[in-house]
DNA sequence: ATAATTGCAAAACATTTGCGGGCAT
DNA sequence: ATGCCCGCAAATGTTTTGCAATTAT
């Protein structure tokens, strides 16, 4: 697994509590709900911190930032590429083990002990004009900020 | 396909116009992309008009909210269950019809024309300490609106 | 020493809500 | 006439950014 002071980021306390919190745990938090557990360990730290931090521990790619369901991002410690459930109810979210995908029906999943009840299936790519602009080498920029 | 007549909603002219517009665009337009182009045909219409019938349309089944990936939320007139490809670069998405469904490996997909680059799979179900709640009765809450 | 990083405050964004007046029924 | 709906403005919630002070290198 690629550590921290295998990066150019600096070893902060701040830093080394985020990842070290993010990796035990297992339900994918969104930056608020990480904020309030790393804030047990270093109270004076700020929610701009947790989500800077965020930001750049997936730019190096210790973690990974998940675009889930919902109005809040998720983070996710383990960077190998997987899939997720999330409840309907609590909005809690989980990884789907591999072994779990042909359990996947409707009822409730052996293996992961949710009970399914749908899934969401988004494909991602380049559309007949961006593919153009794309080989001649024109960037990937999303969007503009605002205002067009 | 249900119509805004055979609603309890009222048949505004506003409300005329988004149905109308939405149902005429593929690529699924965030609220604010769709008051532009209402805006044009009303121009006093207000965002918060655009938003509060889009959400009243969909409550009524006349028209899809989507939740994909991106900070805005995207909205359908088509609410039969399909899904989508979301291009990379420029944010447009466009439906997957079901026929490409079997052409989506990496490469250029034949029918919907994107090069495709990966996909997104999210299950959706209902958690094991949830199941037990909902099989008790209690709602579907998604979670308090802020501040615990 | 120097440049990255922090905490705080404010800005930026996306969406929702309160209200008084207007319009469909 | 009733009350749903509109436009406007303000509030809310999430994420980003500017800045001066602090800290890892």
């Amino acid at each position: 697994m690629l550590e921290l002071d295998e990066t150019p980021l600096r070893m902060t306390s701040q830093r080394k509590v985020i990842i070290d919190e993010l990796r035990g745990l297992r339900t994918h938090p969104t930056a608020d709900e990480l904020f309030l557990r790393v804030r047990k360990k270093r109270p004076r730290i700020s929610l701009s911190t947790v989500y800077r931090n965020l930001e750049q521990l997936a730019g190096c790619g210790l973690i990974q930032k998940l675009d889930l369901c919902g109005s809040q991002r998720r983070y996710d410690g383990d960077t190998a590429a997987h899939h997720h459930v999330r409840c309907l109810r609590c909005g809690r979210v989980d990884d789907i083990p591999s072994e779990a995908m042909g359990d996947l029906r409707k009822g409730v999943c052996k293996t992961c002990d949710y009970e399914i009840i749908g899934y969401r299936l988004e494909y991602l790519g380049f559309c007949p004009r961006c593919r153009k602009q794309v080989r001649r080498g024109k960037p990937v920029k999303p969007k503009p900020r605002k205002k067009g």
